[in-house]
DNA sequence: AATTTTATTAAATTATTTTTTAACGTATTT
DNA sequence: AAATACGTTAAAAAATAATTTAATAAAATT
């Protein structure tokens, strides 16, 4: 009957960490992540050692080339790296596990790179708007609608630079001075 | 001579108004919005009167159907919205352009939503995790793997209830005592 | 050096998503 | 009340994206 027993501990288990995963991989489907690679990451925040190409593709029972493009895609967002251990010559991967690094990342490198995205935009549409303007040929209203857009962008790069300020207080961390992590409750802490 | 410099002036602000609408399209692809959609969005960002879905459908050349969808999701990321005006009997839709508001719906909703699916699924993992841990027939190994879970559930339930945190200071504007929105370089406001 | 192991790329397949056309329902106008 | 205008839903088609199998390349072992 111990064999049992132990068989519905890990059962418990694997509901557990399972109701997570999916969890987890529905937030990142949220942002634009594929199922199977938010699953991919999901599955190794729960694993405590690293992972190689095979592990995933045993857990996951997927092709071992998903794994190797997933895995890089995840590698791409930093939010999981390789590693090295003596012994093995397969790769070897472990996932972020500090969810606020996995924030600062994640967002952090997307905005930065909307950021410059959108300023490197906006910079080449207001030097044709200006053209526009200061040509005196131009129809009143196609020079209204000039003005226009431009003070509207000009409103948009304010927002792209409050975007980099942004990026470097989470990357620096300074934003936990305003918003500082807070420990659980203490209904939790004194159970 | 006078209608071909007009028309080349259309013709500039159009190419202006065209590198942004795609710079913003990508930055949304960032996020998961699609191709279409960020578009459509990008595109009603530069108008100034209230759009119908006739005007979307010709700006994008789609179908109605296509327009009557996408502006859905728009509204449901609530960056577009309704418009009543007198005499019109087709719906009219404009797009949020204040990017902070835009940035505060698009994030804040996600993340709140982010906040609490992985509260919920931490909440239902760790009752089953201390169910193993409390079993005193469960297999040592098996318990000490639900302990290290907990442990890292509840950094995780930290996390979640951060971004709660973060959602609030967002929708209520306090993030921008923490972070002002600053006005544009000197150098650009006496130009 | 030959063999094996591992990871990646390429091509083909499968699945999913997007988009359209067609049909429907509701409201407005005539 | 009939006809028209408008928006949405449903079904079909087209386009994309994800996944796999097969082939290749690179490294390590024998």
């Amino acid at each position: 009957m111990e064999g049992k027993k132990q068989q519905k501990a890990e059962e418990l288990l694997e509901q557990a960490e399972g109701a997570v995963i999916d969890a987890i991989a529905e937030t990142m489907d949220l942002y634009g992540v594929t199922p199977s690679i938010g699953r991919l990451y999901a599955t190794m925040y729960f694993k405590h050692d690293p992972l190689t190409l095979d592990d995933m593709k045993d857990d996951l029972g997927m092709s071992k080339p998903s794994m190797s493009t997933a895995v890089r895609k995840l590698q791409e967002i930093n939010i999981v790296k390789k590693v090295w251990k003596k012994g093995s010559r397969k790769d070897l991967f472990v996932a972020e596990k500090n969810f606020f690094q996995y924030f600062s990342h994640f967002f952090g490198d997307k905005w930065e790179r909307e950021a410059k995205l959108n300023l490197s935009a906006i910079d080449y549409a207001e030097e044709m708007l200006q053209q526009i303007i200061n040509n005196d040929d131009t129809e009143e209203e196609v020079k209204q609608r000039a003005e226009q857009d431009l003070r509207q962008l000009e409103e948009y790069r304010i927002y792209c630079h409050w975007l980099e300020r942004l990026v470097h207080s989470v990357e620096s961390g300074e934003i936990f001075e305003f918003l500082p992590i807070e420990e659980a409750s203490s209904k939790d802490n004194n159970k």
